[in-house]
DNA sequence: GTCGAGGATTGATAAATATCAATCAATGAA
DNA sequence: TTCATTGATTGATATTTATCAATCCTCGAC
């Protein structure tokens, strides 16, 4: 591991208010690797040996049934993921893949395990993070079963606007076909709900995308915090 | 409330291995409330004053938006729900309601996070608790994203049957319009559904449920621990 | 027992979404 | 530059799911 990695990792709300020492003893174990684009960093089913933290790139972390692949959520740095089988010692329920080259922390599940019943600080940030996460998934839940994909696509065009500073023009992260098995749709759908959103003033060249109209935008999006708020 | 009360809660994996101590002071603070059927315990984006604990009865839990509303899960005793908002201090992202006459335990939030700070045990078993919330509503997102609503209503009928000790006849624990709900689809599509599993030996009998072959179901529902096992 | 009320079912139709096939556009390798 | 590959878009069509309306049960109140 890089020396000037240390100050990224200590920075996450994760590890932030850990002991010197117990974060040490953490990092000692860890070890830094770097990946090229479209490569497995994780299998679901796999057990959980370690909890990654992503340094650089992008990954996205997918599930798969029957043939059918659906992507869950993509992961920016400089964030941790899979921490819940991490802690619980089970199997991953998703995959996760480099979208970029990318440069990944993983330490040892067993030392995330110890150092939780070391340092108090550490187990609040823990369940912190975990109670997060929870309330995040059970939005996005909300989101999939009270919204048709139109009413979805508005409201994720504004929750990126609002990430991106709330500008009237920003980029999407990654390409459209993931963007629609994101949002629970195919990539045709995608492309018709994108024109039937120039209605409210959505215009789009490419990734990037302008909002015209914002009250008429979320006149539609009718955006609630209980949904799209994915931070509290 | 009442003295034989406390053993019921004290065996909840959540309270189990706390300190006697902790666990009392707990207790002290909480109190034992009696609902009629039908009644809010919870509205969405209220704040989270209590973590509740379901003594008797049925509560369902469930969201809101634009006008439509969503089953989102039901809680059996003896469980406590609405755990993360409590940790977290935030709203309540579902609102609860009984379904029958139901006894429920309220325990203040404050108290919970006190108790948390003071008692490791109580922490890990937190954590638990939240991780395994955390998996099963990742579970519940695969189920709705990679599974058509006859899938998803196969696969619901195998979880309900061993649940119900992997018997070839169980009953459904609420009515269809509510299971309806719960899988994402509308009462007359459910009844289309079941319908359409005939042709995999499914027989219903208003809530009863035969499963006639077990294999052939299962053929078709293709069930996959990743999504299905609630439990890890 | 009879009567209602609410859930369940059925049929007909509409709307949403997916699939299939055919371009079209962007981008990077040679 | 040119070509090849991959993603994006479009149109036509099929499938899935929802909506609307009309019964049909079932079960509890009386």
């Amino acid at each position: 591991m890089r020396p000037d990695d240390f100050p990224e990792i200590r920075a996450l709300p994760l590890f932030r208010d850990m002991a010197e020492e117990g974060f040490h003893a953490l990092m000692r174990g860890a070890y830094v690797q770097n990946f090229p684009p479209q490569v497995d960093l994780i299998r679901e089913g796999e057990p959980s040996d370690f909890l990654h933290v992503l340094l650089d790139g992008l990954v996205e972390l997918f599930a798969t049934w029957n043939g059918r692949e659906t992507l869950l959520a993509t992961t920016r740095p400089v964030t941790t993921f899979i921490l819940a089988a991490t802690i619980r010692d089970a199997p991953y329920l998703m995959a996760a893949r480099t979208m970029t080259r990318a440069r990944v922390v993983l330490i040892p599940s067993e030392d995330v395990r110890a150092a939780f019943d070391a340092d108090p600080a550490f187990a609040r940030a823990i369940v912190a993070d975990l109670a997060q996460s929870y309330r995040s998934v059970v939005k996005n839940t909300k989101d999939l079963k009270l919204r048709s994909s139109l009413e979805r696509l508005a409201n994720y065009l504004l929750r990126e606007q609002r990430r991106a500073g709330a500008a009237p023009a920003f980029d999407l992260p990654f390409d459209k076909r993931r963007l629609a098995s994101l949002l629970g749709m195919t990539p045709e759908n995608l492309s018709r709900a994108f024109k039937s959103l120039q209605a409210y003033g959505v215009a789009t060249d490419g990734g990037r995308i302008a909002i015209g109209d914002q009250a008429d935008l979320e006149r539609f999006a009718k955006p609630n915090p209980l949904i799209d708020d994915r931070s509290t």
